[in-house]
RNA sequence: GCGGAUAUGGUGGAAUUGGUAGACACGUUGGAUUUAGGUUCCAAUGGCUUUAAGCUGUAAGAGUUCAAGUCUCUUUAUCCGCACCA
């Protein structure tokens, strides 16, 4: 039932709320105001630098402030590390838990094309909403250090560190393929790409080569693998940007070209292979269509039209058709061979679009009998096949198992990793070939032709070059501008601002430009973690002394969709600050998680266009705040996905009620053995399970504790204050107006967590399963480690299965102490 | 195709890591309170069986074990990420 539906008949749906909440003895809406407040005039949750204490730092990811407001997802995340950074609070520790906003991006900008509104002036008003929305939700965010990262007080210093990146060569100017929308003119990311389709008007989008900013993150490639084994991520995080980064080894082989007789053009084609140990099975090479050769060796070529026309149609397909294809393409470059080094022999040498141009060289050595791509391209064009790795069948499909070699000189006989070494040896002692290991991971494309991002701090001067303009003209403030739309090139719209562009060149104060495009997203979220520790410096990006004191990030909670974008950038982006010395630590982050998206009650996306999209004030409006976050932990595994229900929420809205309702019952009284066993275990269950992420099952054990303490004609004040305690992670509003109601004057959110005690919470008393042949006969009652003859004793006396015992001798009985006795007959 | 997950009542999900399957909650049914709806409280609730008692049951199949939701193998389905990466 969603909430209009509960309502059920009455004259509106607002007078119902308006009854609702006159008739529920806990009246959520005033107290939770009145704790907010409290919070804020008190500044609760406002940390500094204490060297006496020791620090935590949980870290969830910054929303961009759109315009639809806060979505029931963001939460999710918010609210653990809230439970979390409260919980480490609460045990002393000094808690950093901050908020801000990465508050460039696209949807600012279309709908400033939209409206005429400015960016700045749209942005401003989101970003007050969400803080509207976060502080209704009462987390516990030092909001003394929010900002956002399109303040120039704040990009003057992501500029300052794209300056580093090119004073260290790491930032680069390159021609590069980049996905284009025909249709818009603009150049688009690849995230921006739905399909092979324009995500803003639907136009398939085609490559285009274009000068772009480049950051060299390949250089990092090996140690954003291997420092993984270092850190605490969860496990799919890992190995998703393992995967991502691609690491394989293998070698770089020259083969010579030749004509159709075996002299030599003096060319050598190079390409790159996992595999040279199966060198003696190539049979034909290919080459990207794109290939530097395909151009230079056009004249040489017998059917140069035929070449020329396939490397057309290549270059106007889209990525998507390309990799479409269900059967191979491509051209013989007939008049030119190559010879193969191992032993001498010439081989043909296509062109072919399943032949990338942006991973290893750009060529391959094809062996039809090993590789299911060369043996489907090989049947087409019917080549020859050579198996030289023995076993399986190559009649049907390619042989891609292990085995050892044969037809293969001096390889014959070696297993996989042995004929590798050989054959690379081979290659290096005759100067054609060395290892080397190939990623997947390409650099970083930099530029948007965009306005809503950050300027890059560069000029062009026809005599100097692309030069950066000096430190201190940081921050380089974007520029007014009223249209917003890129040029006919497909040009940043800030081509446009020609008082802007026009400028002088830093080195020989010539006329120059301005670099037009801006930076991605992704550059301002890279580092806002160490902004942070000391968002108000205005002499660095932060002081040394704060970041010694607050990084890493003790916990960093975050969606999977970011896994290969920002956790992989931001963690490049840190090494290199930390390769410059102004970072102390190598690795950003100890310890990763994620949570798992919220979906619709039908199980469907939430989106705008489905209308199915549930809005947290709307929520917070009806249940509260406190209901809302218990139900956002209570809703299922946190690391997987969610559906949302209305109802469910009902049932967790009941439970804070009654947590409300049984005040009254709370009174001097002594607690007896059964009542603080049952505490101790709710504390031990909660510290526990809030420690391991199982927030649902924690919100379970207390639900079970109320349960239990709802059936006591008086409550000891213990007992309660103990439930506050633990609730006020969860529940932080009503845990302080009972605590005020105790009589305390305190916050309870500054008091100190439950100590729970393993010994109190053992039961005395223990329910022991009997099982004859591993079925359940029944249950008898012993004390705690008992001794396994008494325990047996009450198992035979039990009538069920004495019954059974009359007529056949137990073989073996086991016992499990405190758990279970199973007798086989 | 590769990589990572997941599969338990009408529903969301528990299960101390091999030891009483279904905690906790939703929903449903019955009862109490209430002018009524809602709220609140009590009871029942995996399936089969006429009760007692029992049988059966964690996607499917096999195996290991005194004992399997949990371990091993095989199969199926669903979700996410990457995808001609040589």
């Amino acid at each position: 039932m969603s909430i209009n539906a509960r309502y059920n008949g009455k004259s509106s749906f607002e007078e119902w709320k308006k009854d609702w909440a006159l008739e529920e003895r806990y009246n959520f809406k005033t107290i939770e105001s009145k704790w907010q407040k409290i919070w804020e005039d008190e500044k609760a949750y406002k940390v500094e630098m204490d060297p006496n204490k020791e620090k935590f730092y949980a870290l969830v990811e910054f929303p961009y402030p759109s315009g639809a407001g806060l979505h029931v997802g963001h939460p999710r995340s918010y609210t653990a590390l809230d439970v979390i950074a409260r919980k480490k609070r609460m045990e002393g520790l000094n808690v950093l838990y901050p908020m801000g906003f990465d508050a460039f991006g696209l949807p600012a900008e279309n709908y400033a094309v939209k409206t005429g509104i400015h960016p700045a002036i749209s942005t401003k008003q989101n970003i007050e909403t969400f803080t509207r929305q976060l502080k209704s939700i009462g987390f516990s965010f030092d909001w003394d250090r929010c900002f956002n990262t399109c303040d120039p007080e704040y990009y003057k210093w992501t500029q300052w560190m794209f300056l580093k990146f090119y004073e260290k060569g790491l930032a680069y100017k390159s021609k590069i393929a980049i996905n284009w929308c025909p249709a818009c003119k603009v150049g688009l990311a690849n995230e921006e790409v739905v399909n092979g389709h324009c995500e803003r008007c639907g136009a398939e989008v085609v490559r285009k080569d274009k000068e772009q900013w480049m950051i060299a993150i390949t250089k990092y490639a090996d140690r954003l693998i291997d420092d993984l084994s270092g850190v605490d991520f969860i496990d799919r995080v890992k190995s998703q940007q393992i995967n991502w980064i691609g690491r394989s080894h293998g070698a770089e082989l020259d083969f010579e070209l030749t004509d159709n007789n075996g002299n030599s053009l003096n060319k050598k084609l190079r390409v790159y292979t996992t595999r040279p140990d199966t060198a003696f099975g190539v049979t034909y090479m290919v080459m990207a269509p794109e290939h530097e050769f395909v151009k230079e060796l056009m004249s040489r070529f017998e059917n140069p039209s035929e070449v020329k026309a396939y490397v057309d149609e290549a270059a106007k397909k889209s990525d998507l058709q390309r990799t479409a294809n269900d059967s191979k393409t491509g051209v013989e470059l007939k008049g030119i061979k190559a010879k193969n080094p191992y032993n001498g022999t010439l081989i043909p040498i296509f062109i072919s679009d399943y032949v990338l141009t942006g991973y290893g060289t750009g060529a391959i050595m094809a062996v039809p009998a090993h590789d299911q791509r060369d043996y489907d391209f090989a049947k087409v064009f019917n080549l020859p096949i050579i198996q030289v790795l023995d076993g399986g069948d190559i009649s049907e499909k390619a042989f891609e198992e292990d085995g050892p070699h044969i037809n293969s000189e001096f390889l014959n006989g070696m297993g996989k990793e042995d004929g590798i070494q050989a054959a690379i040896d081979y290659a290096k002692k005759n100067g054609f070939g060395e290892a080397k290991t190939n990623f997947k991971l390409r650099d970083w494309v930099f530029s948007r032709q965009r306005y809503w991002g950050e300027p890059i701090p560069m000029v062009y001067c026809e005599h100097c070059g692309w030069q950066p303009i000096p430190e201190s003209e940081l921050p380089l403030k974007l520029p007014d501008i009223s249209d917003y739309l890129p040029n006919d090139n497909g040009d940043s719209p800030l081509a446009k601002a020609t008082d802007w562009v026009n400028t002088t060149c830093p080195k020989c104060g010539g006329k120059a430009r301005r670099e037009t495009d801006v930076m991605p997203n992704w550059a301002g979220s890279s580092w806002y973690f160490l902004r942070y520790c000391d968002p108000h410096n205005d002499k660095e990006f932060a002081s040394k002394e704060a970041l010694k004191y607050w990084m890493n990030v003790d916990w960093y909670n975050g969606g999977m969709e970011h896994t290969t974008l920002h956790l992989l950038y931001s963690r490049f982006w840190h090494k290199f600050l930390y390769d410059c010395g102004y970072v102390p630590t190598p690795e950003p982050y100890n310890k990763r998680t994620s949570h798992g998206m919220i979906l619709a009650e039908n199980g469907e996306k939430m989106s705008k266009s489905r209308g199915n999209v549930v809005n947290p004030d709307e929520v917070i409006d009806a249940y509260g705040a406190d209901a809302f976050r218990m139900y956002e932990m209570f809703i299922g595994p946190f690391d997987q996905t969610a559906m949302w229900s209305d109802e469910s929420l009902n049932g967790v809205y009941r439970f804070v009620n009654r947590i409300f309702s049984l005040f009254t019952k709370v009174g001097k009284a002594t607690p007896n053995e059964k009542d603080l066993q049952a505490m101790h275990k709710c504390i031990l269950e909660v510290s526990e399970r809030i420690d391991q992420m199982k927030f649902n099952t924690a919100v379970s054990s207390l639900m079970t504790y109320v349960n239990y303490i709802a059936g006591l004609d008086v409550i000891p004040e213990e007992l309660y204050t103990t439930l506050l305690k633990l609730i006020a992670p969860f529940a932080p509003h009503i845990a302080e107006e009972m605590w005020a109601r105790l009589g305390h004057t305190s916050l309870i959110v500054k008091e100190s967590w439950p100590h729970g005690n393993k010994e109190l919470a053992k039961e005395n008393t223990i329910t022991v399963a009997v099982q004859i042949n591993g079925k359940m006969r029944g249950t008898i009652e012993v004390e705690r480690d008992a001794e396994k003859d008494t325990v047996i004793a009450a198992a035979k006396s039990l009538e069920n299965v004495a019954k059974q015992l009359a007529t056949a001798e137990p073989k073996k009985i086991i016992v499990v102490p405190n758990r279970i006795v199973n007798i086989v007959l």
